[in-house]
DNA sequence: ATCAGCGTTGCACATAGCGCAACGTAGGCC
DNA sequence: GGCCTACGTTGCGCTATGTGCAACGCTGAT
């Protein structure tokens, strides 16, 4: 819609990987060099990007500063953090904390495994909702109806030779996902890496984000991995409580 | 001299506090509603903010992608990361990663302490280069001309009883900073912490970043917090080893 | 000293972005 | 339950704004 900011946010996600010049910068997103200039200093002025040297451009502070900024507010991420902490400590395995987002999946904090053979993450990365278990748990988490539409929606890309392919075969694994209160990826997203995880509730039960635990299939077979559902379960229910959830009679909202 | 990129910057940054409606931003920003409706629609189509509910904005998962992306290929986040996490291991106190820009300092890593009472910081947040650890160690890196020159260039806000306030006094204190190898900041920024900091270096000698920890006077007083001299400069060597810096008979570049 | 590569500037044109005002819709109050 | 208000949304016409071009100048290499 708008012209200029849409070439200035390409230049802005240009820049992400290395630092690069202006002339690298107008070829890649094929406009001219003067007004790639004038792009960079807007977008300078604002300390969105950083000139390093004569020649260099890099992204600046205002995108960490906004970026951390907003990320403190997710209160979420706040009320869940000790409970990530801890089940890395407890697990030494990588935890994440993702939450559904325009019919993807956001990772919105995440501990680091303590081995040396990890998965490989970013804060902000957003990933698809049907080969992922924080997928699996999100959209479980939704109205029967919109997850119906939402099942119907995806494209069902094969990522790995286990990839849920089809509709059916996704809503039934929602089904099951609600029925136990956890999901699992089984190398349905990366070949060497499984995962779990359940879902964060909040103060009406509602589910806010979904934490999990991704660990290298060369750690921990699947039985291994399904032996870690009860610290998982545990540590969800911590983050929960510290979002204002009180756990009901009837064992929340999950039928 | 982007007019609509210059107005969408402005946007984001209103987003990065709480959500907000079109109304709101309109008049924060002073630019008609309709106008804000396609700038906002532009920011959503690359994810910079996303739209929640009917009404509400806020930041998208584009900006916490990019920011860690930047971040991560930092060299010196990446090599200082252990030595910041062994630091506040070692001492309980929350400990900084700085870097020189534009005349100011920006946090680029941090570990926070594990007392209740703790400076409030954040990564991508910038802070003045007269009155903290961080950014007399940074700026004691400069070569004499530039660092004079620097001096000369700042404003010195009295932040505190104890801040520098003129040049003269700033580059006397400089001079101490390269004799000693660690910066002091006496609650000098803020009424109730106080800082030391030493540089972490890379391959040719030279400043990358500055690494700090940050204590409140309750916990410490100030030879206590000096006692942790040694903790800070082993880490900051550590850190400094694994960017590429190997130490030198005559003691680093530092006189 | 010459040249090449890149950032920078001024200019004139046209388009892209703007404010306006009218419309649609959802939620709240009586 | 119906009206009203408060928002988001759309179409339109104007002009400011952003654009490409071409010439300039710097810096570093041969």
């Amino acid at each position: 819609m708008s012209q200029s900011l849409d070439r200035a946010l390409t230049l802005v996600a240009a820049l992400a990987g290395e630092p690069k010049t202006l002339d690298q910068l107008a070829e890649e997103i094929g406009v001219h060099k003067s007004t790639v200039l004038r792009l960079l200093r807007t977008l300078e002025s604002h300390h969105f990007v950083h000139r390093e040297g004569a020649r260099h451009y890099r992204l600046g502070s205002a995108l960490f500063d906004l970026a951390n900024r907003s990320l403190e507010q997710r209160d979420v991420r706040r009320g869940a953090e000790p409970a990530l902490a801890a089940l890395n400590e407890r697990t030494g395995h990588t935890v994440h904390l993702a939450s559904f987002e325009d019919g993807e999946v956001v990772y919105i904090d995440k501990v680091e495994g303590h081995h040396a053979v990890r998965m490989y993450s970013r804060v902000g990365k957003r990933a698809p909702l049907h080969c992922t278990a924080v997928g699996k748990v999100l959209a479980a988490a939704l109205p029967p109806a919109r997850r119906e539409e939402l099942a119907r929606s995806l494209d069902y890309p094969a990522l790995t030779a286990n990839t849920i392919r089809d509709a059916d075969a996704y809503l039934a694994e929602l089904a099951g996902v609600a029925e136990r209160g956890y999901a699992l990826d089984a190398r349905e997203h990366e070949d060497f890496i499984h995962c779990i995880a359940a879902p964060v509730r909040g103060a009406r039960g509602e589910v806010l984000a979904a934490l999990s635990l991704s660990v290298p299939t060369v750690l921990l077979d699947i039985d291994g991995l399904l032996a870690l559902v009860p610290d998982l379960l545990a540590a969800a229910e911590e983050a929960s409580v510290r979002c204002g959830w009180t756990r009901t009679e009837q064992g929340g909202t999950s039928r």
